[in-house]
DNA sequence: CGGGTTTGACCAGCGC
DNA sequence: GCGCTGGTCAAACCCG
């Protein structure tokens, strides 16, 4: 578990509701709670459950739910009734010889238990609303500086704002989807979802998931830090004893960017200091598999994988996860731009083909090639592009026709709200979803953001110029990573003709 | 001694 | 249900 993770909070992350002043606070004054449901889901789900004030709606909700007998005022979470042993050893204490009674505490069970799988339902609605107005706001903020960054041409903005807003680029978070309603009764919450619905519910899945996870933190840790980018994938351990089985469980990571590129050199630089914390076997892989964190800022999310391609030797596959929660020097900077171009191209790229999907037809073979360096990827369990610069490791655009990475396979793009990592949940695992259906989506999205990528001037650019950044300023040696030199100053330029593989999300 | 690396173990997801 | 695999953890170890 990488409580590291839970030590930051993000804007953009689903942990708004904690972290959000007006809207923590909002949630946290009880004594204003009762004006919106809401509040009382999240108190709900608050740990200091000892705190909360009698008399409040939801303690008064509570009590009106419970019978007679459970005055208590412990019972007033129903969560707590639902997840935790504490919750059953008091039941367990109030029963008595009095059948009645036991069967009578069980009811109010159950019923608690739904009105606690509708707070939930409720609680979703209302992260799903604020991601998408968050999306907006990055998605326009991103417009904004592409527009810059054509302006200026190649030179990359160093600014804080900048790596802010690249950082922001790299979110996946989805296109802004119909207005969404906080009726707890909506169908997109309920445990009936038609196939019709499935795309949005998808979105909703990582909503939950994400929320859950991040409640967790909170309650584990105190503080609910962890990064929206990269959810810890124990999280779900908290589903367990999560009742509610309406929307189903669907692991979520975000979408990755992908460069290879040829190095000699064990790790390429990418102007972040890392931290290896595991290395594996892969299969299929004589070469392990490595995995770093960045320990530039405590809590960052951003990890990142390396590997050497196994037909290739010489060819090193950089992955990275998840976005900088902290200011990056400038050569990270200038990756970061990259990034955010990359991903910022995958959110264009959608948002255009968006009309296109309800009518496209079957081409599913042939888009992923229709790109030089850039093919999106849905071989592991989110969107991934891959940024090939094995071809011309001298030539920082190398834009010209390359052979695509065999395992390189469409992005299962459902929609326009589906970006980078949310697009594939609703593919294998959503049966509801007919196969042929989601291939033509896929396909219409894949081609049409893997073409917006490989053409697309701002994104070039901002690539050129993060390679020319690490490879115009060679390090001497062994190209080793900053973790592998401690004291080394970060962000100092070291990259190889190497890949690199971006995080978009 | 602090920070990073190594490496076996653990866990969850997924396919059969 | 079971085994495989990827990802992560954490204790032990290493190094400056």
């Amino acid at each position: 578990m990488d409580k590291q993770g839970r030590e930051l909070v993000f804007f953009h992350s689903g942990d708004f509701l904690w972290q959000n002043p007006g809207v923590s606070d909002h949630l946290n004054d009880r004594s204003s709670d009762h004006t919106k449901p809401m509040i009382e889901e999240v108190d709900f789900f608050s740990t200091d459950r000892t705190s909360k004030l009698p008399g409040t709606g939801q303690e008064k909700k509570i009590s009106t739910i419970g019978s007679s007998s459970l005055v208590d005022s412990t019972i007033n979470t129903g969560l707590n009734l639902l997840t935790s042993s504490s919750g059953i050893s008091k039941i367990a204490n109030v029963k008595n010889p009095n059948n009645n009674e036991l069967s009578l505490l069980q009811g109010e069970l159950m019923r608690l238990h739904d009105e606690n799988k509708k707070l939930r339902s409720l609680l979703d609605q209302i992260t799903r609303s604020y991601k998408d107005l968050q999306a907006q706001l990055l998605m326009a903020t991103h417009k904004q500086s592409q527009g810059n960054r054509a302006e200026q041409k190649g030179e990359l903005n160093d600014t804080p704002s900048s790596i802010m807003s690249a950082q922001h680029f790299m979110d996946p978070r989805p296109r802004p989807p119909p207005p969404v309603t906080l009726d707890v009764n909506d169908p997109s919450v309920s445990d009936d979802k038609t196939p019709e619905v499935v795309v949005s519910s998808t979105n909703t899945v990582e909503t939950k998931s994400q929320m859950l996870g991040k409640r967790a933190s909170i309650e584990d840790a105190g503080l609910d830090q962890t990064s929206q980018s990269w959810g810890s994938p124990k999280s779900p351990k908290l589903e367990h004893e999560k009742p509610d089985e309406q929307i189903p469980e669907v692991p979520f990571r975000k979408a990755r960017v992908s460069v290879r590129a040829r190095s000699e050199a064990p790790l390429i630089s990418d102007g972040c200091q890392w931290r290896k914390y595991g290395q594996k076997m892969a299969k299929g892989n004589p070469c392990p598999r490595a995995y770093y964190r960045c320990t530039m800022a405590v809590g960052c999310p951003v990890r990142k994988q390396v590997q050497r391609c196994a037909e290739d030797k010489t060819i090193l596959i950089t992955t990275y996860e998840g976005n900088h929660n902290h200011p990056l020097p400038p050569a990270a900077t200038a990756m970061a731009s990259t990034t955010s171009a990359a991903a910022a191209m995958l959110l264009s790229g959608s948002t255009t083909s968006k009309e296109g999907l309800s009518s496209s037809s079957s081409f599913y073979p042939s888009f992923p090639y229709a790109s030089a360096m850039a093919t999106l990827s849905a071989s592991a369990p989110f969107p991934t592009i891959t940024l090939d610069l094995t071809q011309g490791p001298n030539t920082p655009m190398p834009f010209h026709r390359t052979s695509p990475s065999p395992a390189t396979f469409p992005l299962p793009l459902h929609g326009s709200q589906q970006l980078l990592g949310h697009p594939m949940y609703g593919s294998p695992r959503l049966p509801a979803i007919p196969p042929v259906q989601l291939g033509q989506r896929n396909a219409s999205m894949v081609e049409t953001v893997t073409v917006a990528i490989a053409s697309d001037p701002n994104f070039t650019a901002a690539l050129a110029e993060a390679i020319s950044t690490f490879m115009g300023t060679p390090r001497n040696g062994d190209g080793a990573n900053n973790a592998n030199a401690p004291g080394r100053i970060p962000g100092s330029p070291q990259l190889p003709q190497s890949c690199t593989t971006f995080s978009t999300n």
